[in-house]
DNA sequence: CGGCATCCGGGAAGATACTG
DNA sequence: CAGTATCTTCCCGGATGCCG
């Protein structure tokens, strides 16, 4: 019977919704799909392009990626924008409130880091191994520490400011550091929270400023197996 | 040809994970399921039978239901327990670690009250309007109050103690409280948050005081529609 | 009746190949 | 490089039925 169905919207929609008026339903109506928070991750320190979130989201399909964005520009998270003639190409930068998911993102990583499963010889992104200085900084430790570090990771580059117990990320150039470290992101992290020796990593500048601030972070501890 | 794959457990494995060391990757692995994070959510306050869960998810199905809880299980964010003999039938409840999965509810929560497309007219569960108070609670309002206020939702009762600019929530039998408020969680929360009049509910003990504690909660500003 | 197990249809996710 | 097209696989959601 019924042909109806062509231009119905609806037969899309309750997949949508959670028909909750709770505010987690709807944050998941705004980043539950699969991958779309891991988007968000990626934009935390910037406009990426296509190719970039494509590469550092290991896994996730072009179609899939182009829906993700679709859906979270539509939903004002974040926002195509047109960078700088020289390279006239297309990226796709967080809005204000977009940057605003970054505490969802720390402390389900900072619950998910005491989980008995975690893998964390996994590829990690550059902006991963950055989002998680800011998370896991540990106050204590960083007490008496203050000092610009440059972090080099492949094409990517970070500078990392540690000031007054807390630290801050910017997505440029390595210029005007007292010192640096370069290496994949999935090595800095084996030595900073794996306790690997820091003989594979490239240090430039103070080098024991380098070392001592591969230091300053803690993960929480894990659950043990009977929770 | 391939009449292998009964017992494969591949063709399931490369959707399940996201093959990324990073912690907020592995979260979505633990609940990034759809429901998962609801499911999590009514556990928050204690624990909860099959059919309260199905109740109060609304628009669940049973067998998504019962696949989000074993799944829950085996990653240790919950327990099954066998209630007291009176009425010994099944009940969930999320383990400690599961517990503290509440700040990853909140500041999602917190995020999401923030969207312009955020309909507080959906039905609402007890659970959810009892952590949106303790998500809510604005500090600067609840100074000088300290009081302990029963809620009534239907079947659910809970003691809410206001103290020390802080909130705590029990879900059990009102008893020993200066006040009581009374009526759907939909209704409560349009006074809350809503401003509306409410006259749509009922009191008990020191009137005054529950409406006064129905004033303590702020939602975070809307975004502007062009962030 | 509450707590599941099973079967089925539709749609979202994933892989691959192709195009401007 | 940035998508689009197509096909396959899998998950979600609804219905039904078993079973204590």
């Amino acid at each position: 019977m019924q042909l109806e169905k062509l231009t119905s919207k609806r037969p899309s929609e309750p997949r949508r919704g959670y028909g909750d008026a709770c505010g987690t339903a709807h944050g998941l109506e705004l980043v539950g799909d699969r991958w779309a928070l891991l988007v968000m991750r990626e934009l935390m320190l910037g406009a990426r392009r296509f190719s970039d979130l494509r590469r550092d989201l290991p896994g996730i399909s072009a179609n899939v990626l182009k829906q993700r964005l679709d859906e979270l520009e539509a939903r004002g998270l974040l926002s195509r924008i047109r960078l700088p003639p020289p390279a006239a190409r297309d990226a796709y930068q967080a809005t204000d409130w977009g940057l605003e998911i970054e505490p969802v993102l720390q402390t389900l990583g900072r619950f998910a880091a005491r989980s008995p499963g975690h893998d964390p010889t996994l590829p990690l992104s550059a902006v991963s191994l950055m989002m998680s200085f800011r998370t896991m900084i540990d106050a204590a430790k960083a007490e008496e520490f203050n000092a610009r570090i440059g972090v080099l990771n492949g094409e990517d580059s970070f500078v990392v400011t540690v000031r007054d117990r807390k630290l801050e990320v910017e997505r440029r150039p390595v210029a005007g550091v007292d010192a640096t470290v370069a290496g994949p992101p999935e090595q800095i992290a084996a030595v900073v929270y794996g306790g690997a020796p820091a003989e594979g990593l490239a240090f430039g500048g103070d080098e024991a400023l380098a070392r001592r601030f591969l230091t300053l972070f803690t993960l929480p501890p894990k659950v043990e197996n009977r929770g």
